[in-house]
DNA sequence: TTACTATATTCGCTTATACTCATATAGTAT
DNA sequence: ATACTATATGAGTATAAGCGAATATAGTAA
């Protein structure tokens, strides 16, 4: 069942947390290492894990492979918006997380940047 | 997280069938065993996830013990009506199994009979 | 008390999920 | 062509989840 699938997809913090800072907008998969602090195996799994649901669709430009909601999927599932658009703001990682995003978007920093440390506080 | 035990016990399609039985109101647990057709030890465990995760409470009366929607918790999280009132109706199975505790209780069969095999066809 | 019944729980097994480390792939730049 | 970079994938491991069969528990009935 299809559902199942979407739910599954839907049922881990760190998918949820992706899915929370793709709402203000795409993001390539650098960009979502260093804002969340994963390593790249584990970004690139788990939005595999949302590609394959359908939840997410990328599109590679150069170098980079840039995701995005898949706002068919959610006009599929409109439940799904309900859960990005209120569930996740009362979740203190997804506003840590927000804070952090617009912090980078704010500094200018391209992700070519994110490589030589100069967001990530914490490594 | 709490969404994301939540989101979890949702992720599961036996689950998702018990909780599309008890939008109707309360059943025991020898009454979903038998509308799934699925085996005691399976039904109790899944019912065990879905009260660890508080969307469902139960009610012991005399050698049952009956289950409900809780609904406390689906006002704490509304997309899950989203998803019974929804989703559900969309699935096939669901819709069957819908069919079933209808045909049930328009029989008048208690679930003292259900052992007799009065009601499951498959076993 | 004993016998019975509905439900919960334990055990052993199997499959699925998430993670890390290392390697492959595909594109860019020279 | 070579060197480099971002991302994906494979291999191995650890943990979690689901299942069936058997047993435990708690209440009912006699």
């Amino acid at each position: 069942m299809e559902l199942i699938q979407v739910m599954k997809a839907l049922a881990d913090e760190t998918r949820i947390r992706i899915l929370n800072l793709l709402r203000e907008g795409e993001l390539c998969v650098c960009e979502l290492e260093h804002l969340l602090d994963i390593n790249q195996s584990n970004a690139s799994r788990h939005l595999n894990k949302l590609t394959t649901s359908e939840i997410v669709v990328y599109e590679k430009r150069a170098l980079y492979v840039y995701y995005k909601i898949n706002q068919t999927k959610i006009n599929q599932y409109p439940f799904i918006n309900d859960l990005m658009y209120t569930e996740f703001n009362k979740l203190k990682k997804c506003e840590q997380d927000t804070k952090r995003l617009n912090e980078y978007k704010a500094s200018g920093i391209s992700c070519e940047d994110l490589k030589q440390g100069k967001l990530c506080t914490s490594n």
